[in-house]
DNA sequence: CAATTGACCTGTGTGC
DNA sequence: TGCACACAGGTCAATT
């Protein structure tokens, strides 16, 4: 599934690829594909029309395009989208056959390849919102940034942090703290950081805080690194699992198999309603809960 | 107001 | 062979 790094990858790619061309038609085959947008499917297709993509940016796991009218001006408006689970963006040429779960078709005025959104499970989507030149579209203002983002700030993610009354996993998963945490990076940082996702957060002292942040920082990069080594393709693919998951995770889907840090076996535990990784040696469960 | 839970979705794998 | 069901899990509305 896509993750932080994908997404980025695909950010790139989109970048690469899709910047600075104008949509000639746009086809919408499923319209939960364009359900968060409100207006409707017609009104989204409309939008779009005749616009150029002038860029590709990324918050956390959203994606963003920013739009220019025909004669280049700013259309203050972009196209986002969010993979969810199971969405990809691909670029291909006209002729390559449709995906089964072909969602929605971008054609481009040059005649060139084709922006496609493919997703099996449709819990991604698309949309055209309000977006300032330059700016973050209002809508994603509650998504944090990243520990990869320049603007991340250390002491105030530390702090809230700290202020919360809840467990360290539910934390690193919540997009309105940290951006781009999802499961499977929320066990391998806490296993680099030796902290079961169980521990209260209002309990952790300054040093685990910054062990955590390290292990986030460290697994996305490493990530990136390898879900990157593929992006000078011509496919804009979110397909950036075949490096990065079988070599490089150290807890997540490892059940039974050795730590990698002390050869115990790793636990598979569930915790809001999906999977939990850990080593019960280095990550012990907290004495008392969070909670209540 | 903060924390938590459930709905949304479909292909794959497993057990009976 | 066919059926039922668990599982994958990001986001947000609804609930506590």
């Amino acid at each position: 599934m896509p993750e932080l790094p994908e997404v980025e990858v695909v950010r790139r790619g989109l970048e690469r690829w899709v910047a600075g061309r104008r949509i000639s038609q746009v086809e919408v085959h499923h319209p939960r594909a364009v359900r968060r947008h409100l207006e409707g499917t017609d009104h989204f297709v409309a939008a779009l029309t005749g616009r150029t993509l002038t860029a590709a940016h990324r918050r956390g796991k959203y994606l963003w395009l920013p739009m220019a009218e025909p004669d280049g001006a700013p259309s203050g408006r972009a196209l986002v989208a969010h993979l969810g689970m199971s969405g990809q963006l691909l670029v291909e040429k006209p002729d390559e056959p449709d995906e089964v779960h072909l969602r929605a078709r971008f054609r481009f005025t040059d005649g060139g390849r084709e922006l496609r959104f493919v997703d099996q499970r449709t819990f991604g989507g698309l949309a055209v919102e309000e977006a300032p030149a330059g700016g973050l579209p209002p809508r994603l203002a509650h998504i944090a940034t990243d520990p990869l983002d320049a603007a991340f700030d250390v002491d105030s993610f530390s702090a809230a942090l700290r202020r919360r009354h809840t467990e360290v996993k539910r934390a690193l998963l919540d997009q309105t703290l940290i951006g781009g945490v999802g499961n499977i990076y929320a066990d391998e940082s806490l296993w680099r950081a030796r902290l079961h996702g169980a521990r209260p957060t209002d309990k952790l002292t300054r040093a685990q805080v910054s062990d955590l942040l390290e292990g986030v920082r460290d697994v996305l990069d490493e990530s990136l690194e390898q879900g990157g080594t593929s992006f000078d393709s011509l496919y804009v693919d979110v397909n950036g699992q075949s490096g990065y998951f079988s070599r490089h995770l150290a807890v997540y889907g490892q059940e039974d198999r050795p730590c990698p840090r002390c050869g115990t076996a790793v636990v598979r535990e569930s915790f809001m309603n999906r999977s939990s990784y850990s080593c019960p040696q280095c990550q012990p469960r907290p004495r008392v809960r969070a909670g209540r």
